[in-house]
DNA sequence: GCATGTCAAGTTGTG
DNA sequence: CACAACTTGACATGC
């Protein structure tokens, strides 16, 4: 029986759930040992955080969550980075990680990263690259520790042409560590890399693409939307495909479809997806409230069209 | 308590 | 050449 898995993006709107932050300007004032407390406390309240939002999504009946690139922030900045077990002696923070893991695999709420517009694996810069390979890194083993299975990253810059890029994405690829590799999957974006573009790298490698139908519209190329939606679904292999939608801000009638709108129109998912079995992130600004709406209406829809076709 | 200025990072397109 | 948009809030501080 198809059906589609919505997924939550980072953080709740109504409910109490918060993860916390912080900055490299003010970590650098704290004594090392004030400091290492302070970043441990928030890694442990993060910790705790998505324990309570995989809790959450399951009362809510979503089916995915997102989890925030900041979940052990600074962790890879040049001068305040650290890893996890340099703050955490006796192991409970990994363990209350390890928890929030088995708690969503036990809801099966499928859990993922989506590293920042900062990575880019196929920068010219050797420096860039570097500092994207490691921030890929630091995602993986966050990834492999609460068992999330997928790292979604846009494929990155254009410079030199689209040929040339896609050449250096795949050069930055072979960099990966494992736990990294073994989970990344490309995204299309709005500017610069279509679905139709990365397809040929992600079959050839083994990459799934997640298909991001509304960067498609914003981007399109020679691939209609069913095309694009079954070609990306291919490349997940056994795996369940992981999709995003959105709707423009805006609207399709003129002017910058980028800025997300608060709600999904349902509308803006594709048909073809009712024959499917997804995980689909919504991205909208209204949140879980988001997430909640589209589901409804599309199990709505979905009885409405039923009920047409019966009769 | 509340308002405010600020925050690590890259790339693209606009003015 | 400089700068905002992406996303986007949440942080600590100062009043």
């Amino acid at each position: 029986m198809p059906r589609i898995r919505w997924g939550l993006c980072c953080q709740f709107l109504d409910s109490p759930i918060r993860f916390r932050a912080a900055t490299h300007r003010y970590v650098a004032t704290l004594e090392p040992a004030v400091r290492r407390e302070y970043l441990a406390s928030i890694a442990r309240d993060n910790a705790t955080a998505l324990s309570a939002a995989v809790a959450r999504c399951t009362e809510l009946g979503i089916g995915a969550f997102r989890i925030t690139s900041q979940i052990l922030p600074l962790t890879t900045h040049p001068e305040s980075g650290y890893r996890l077990s340099d703050l955490d002696d006796d192991g409970s923070i990994a363990a209350a990680f390890t928890a929030a893991g088995e708690a969503a695999h036990a809801a099966d709420v499928r859990l993922s990263f989506h590293p920042d517009q900062f990575v880019v694996l196929n920068s010219e810069q050797e420096r860039v690259v570097e500092s994207s390979v490691n921030e890929m890194d630091a995602q993986g083993r966050m990834a492999a520790l609460v068992g999330a299975d997928v790292l979604t990253l846009h494929a990155g810059g254009a410079a030199g042409g689209i040929d040339a890029a896609l050449e250096r994405l795949e050069r930055g690829i072979e960099r990966l560590p494992a736990a990294a590799r073994t989970r990344l999957a490309l995204e299309n974006d709005d500017r610069s890399f279509s679905p139709e573009s990365l397809l040929p790298l992600c079959e050839r490698l083994g990459v799934p693409l997640v298909y991001d139908v509304h960067h498609h519209r914003c981007n399109p190329d020679t691939l209609d939307v069913d095309e694009a939606t079954r070609r990306a679904a291919a490349t997940w292999g056994r795996r369940e495909p992981y999709f995003h939608v959105s709707s423009p801000r805006a609207g399709f009638g003129g002017g910058d479809l980028r800025p997300h709108a608060d709600y999904v129109n349902p509308e803006d998912v594709p048909e073809l997806w009712r024959t499917m079995s997804l995980t689909v992130d919504v991205e909208a600004k209204a949140k879980e409230r988001a997430v909640i709406a589209l589901r409804e209406a599309w199990l709505g829809a979905g009885a409405l069209r039923y009920r047409v076709r019966v009769t």
